[in-house]
DNA sequence: ACACGATACCTCGACACCGAGGTATACCGG
DNA sequence: CCGGTATACCTCGGTGTCGAGGTATCGTGT
């Protein structure tokens, strides 16, 4: 969701829209890109929650450029939201990439392994893609090379992707004591 | 999208939408779970579109049943949209996934393959999360480890994916001569 | 002097999707 | 025979997103 990530990058410093565009299209563009119609609006939708304010640069720039601030609010908002994502920042690998971005603004080891581990929950259910009635098949079940490969390279990225979070929890941990 | 996934479960075999919201919860739910909200105005759509008819079974079951059958227009739509996936089914994680789960359907190894090596061509695009100016960051540039795992997570799922497209690319290039 | 592309912002209609709610039947256990 | 659960379908309001379009200024090249 483009909420997370304006929060997160302003959370950083200041930007005007068209910067935040940018960012954004770093982000997620190439998996995903957004549109002006729907950045602005959300940038609206923020500004009329109070979580952030325009200021006017006059002169410089094109277009008067509006420089995008975080409040306080703004700030709490995010916090919270990464603190506690919602299910489908958990299960849904871009918007777990997006949690992941700015996990580090939550300055606070344990709350940032509780977040960790949620993901660690989810990616240790056994999980398919197809099922036998209440049974997932494996990869070795299907000679279709091509449900056979999306399982195989299932598997392997959510190896690669469990060993990142245990030795990233273990590394917390030590910080924490 | 979920028009996508409904063609490609019904090309198998005839199906009542409870049925379907079962295979769908299956192939997608754990990541993203589709509501009755989604499937069936989905459904409808299909069925304005003339992609798919229903034939009312009496009696049977509780509710009348309404058996869903895809037309000659909805097995040409399936294999079109297979054939000529958009930017965004290549792009997008979630969505390949339901493009490779009936790739088999596209009963030719030669525009299989064409599909392949269309993700080929996007995963080995250098691509980051982060950039500086147009240079994009690598992990090893990061200290916080959230950004950091990001981009190694990245990094070997792009490599496992990869891996089992070359190897796929290479069976069907045999059967093709 | 002028065209053009990059910067910068915005609106609008269309549409997919979600969540919450509603309806109704069949079947099983107590 | 009564209640609960599973089956099966549907509607509706709200929201987020997209794509296409519009406006205006600045800098660069010619």
């Amino acid at each position: 969701m483009l909420k997370l990530a304006i929060l997160g990058f302003l959370y950083d410093r200041p930007l005007h829209g068209y910067e935040l565009r940018r960012h954004l299209a770093a982000l997620t563009g190439h998996i995903r890109p957004i549109s002006d119609g729907s950045l602005y609006p959300a940038i609206k939708r923020l500004e009329a929650d109070g979580l952030l304010v325009r200021e006017t640069e006059p002169g410089s720039a094109a277009a008067p450029r509006h420089t995008l601030h975080l409040t306080g609010a703004g700030r709490t908002a995010l916090l919270d939201r990464l603190r506690e994502p919602e299910p489908l920042d958990i299960s849904d690998g871009n918007r777990w990439t997006t949690v992941v971005s700015f996990l580090r603004h939550l300055d606070d080891p344990a709350a940032q392994a509780a977040v960790l581990r949620r993901r660690l929950a989810f990616l240790s259910e056994p999980a398919s893609f197809f099922y036998e009635g209440d049974r997932p098949r494996t990869a070795e079940e299907f000679t279709d090379p091509f449900r056979r490969g999306l399982l195989l390279t299932a598997r392997a990225t959510t190896e690669a992707e469990l060993g990142w979070l245990r030795a990233t929890l273990a590394e917390l941990e030590l910080l924490t004591g």
